[in-house]
DNA sequence: CCGTTAACCTGAGAGC
DNA sequence: TGCTCTCAGGTTAACG
């Protein structure tokens, strides 16, 4: 699912419910995601406060007023919810990918915070949770990732000296987190569509009005998107709770042989496979 | 060190 | 209807 806009949308809205409260205890359903989940995740953290709820790169990160971390992170199709005791009601704001019925067999965690919880939903099983003690050892956990999108560090000479050192087409060092953090397949076909730059030009041979270009519809893609609630696939309608609509947006992603909509662009979306990736580009405009 | 491939999972949708 | 096949928003271990 989540990509970096998904996962701040998520946090946004987690952190309104969990900010300075009080965790009771974690009950894990099945501890066989991605990653086993820790065995003592419940006695580590119960009876303490949420003292910080933040997102880095694809993960959501909690600090615990223990100095203990608690990473989370939603692999292809993880969904945070939330469940009030009294009617039980399953709210989907903290959700992105939704099948229909969101089978409770996917239920792994619960977050037990006094009048509500939290519950970690994950069909494929590709997330995880990660326990971290302390600032340092969280660091040394995110030490690979490239910068934020939002932050400084992502800026011409960083990307200049990234692409002229790789011999690798653009796309794939678009969603490589360690180039940059938070992109992955569907806004990386967004961005170079917007960019016009094929995605499978040599790294080398981008010129520097396109590293302008891909840095600046970085920024603005991945705010609008936050803006309007990420991208949701799968929708449905019969549960109070609010979805994103950036699909609504999308100008190349899922958009094979429907027409580009650049300015001025006759081009019709062209679906190519790129490391056994699906990758939406424009036949004309994007060279 | 590098880049590429396979693997981890379930479910939706297409085609027959 | 129901079967089989392909594909899906991510990461990383294993390999050459």
């Amino acid at each position: 699912m989540p990509e970096l806009p998904e996962v701040e949308v998520v946090k946004q809205s987690l952190k309104k419910y969990i900010l300075n409260k009080k965790l009771l205890r974690i009950i894990v359903k099945n501890k066989k995601l991605r990653f086993p989940v820790p065995q003592n995740i419940s006695q580590r953290l119960s009876y303490l406060r949420a003292v910080k709820v933040k997102r880095v790169s694809k993960y959501i990160v909690i600090k615990f007023a223990n100095h203990f971390f608690l990473i989370i992170h939603l692999g292809m199709t993880g969904t945070l919810h939330l469940i009030r005791k009294k009617n039980k009601l399953m709210n989907s704001n903290l959700s992105f990918y939704q099948s229909k019925t969101l089978p409770k067999k996917h239920n792994h965690i619960f977050f037990y915070f006094g009048n509500f919880s939290i519950v970690f939903n994950d069909p494929r099983r590709f997330g995880f949770i990660k326990l971290i003690n302390g600032e340092k050892n969280l660091y040394k956990y995110f030490r690979k990732l490239g910068p934020d999108p939002f932050k400084k560090e992502f800026n011409f000479k960083y990307v200049k000296n990234y692409l002229f050192k790789k011999v690798k087409n653009i796309k794939n060092i678009l969603i490589d987190q360690k180039f940059l953090s938070g992109i992955g397949n569907i806004y990386a076909s967004e961005i170079l569509n917007y960019s016009k730059i094929n995605p499978l030009k040599p790294s080398g041979k981008i010129t520097n009005d396109e590293i302008i270009q891909i840095i600046f519809f970085t920024k603005k893609v991945l705010k609008r998107s936050i803006k309007i609630g990420g991208t949701t696939i799968n929708n449905f309608h019969s549960i109070k709770g609010k979805t994103g609509s950036y699909q609504k947006e999308f100008r190349a992603y899922d958009r094979e042989k429907k027409r580009c909509k650049n300015k001025f662009c006759p081009g019709t979306i062209l679906k190519i496979n790129i490391s056994n990736r699906s990758t939406y580009m424009c036949n004309i405009c994007q060279k």
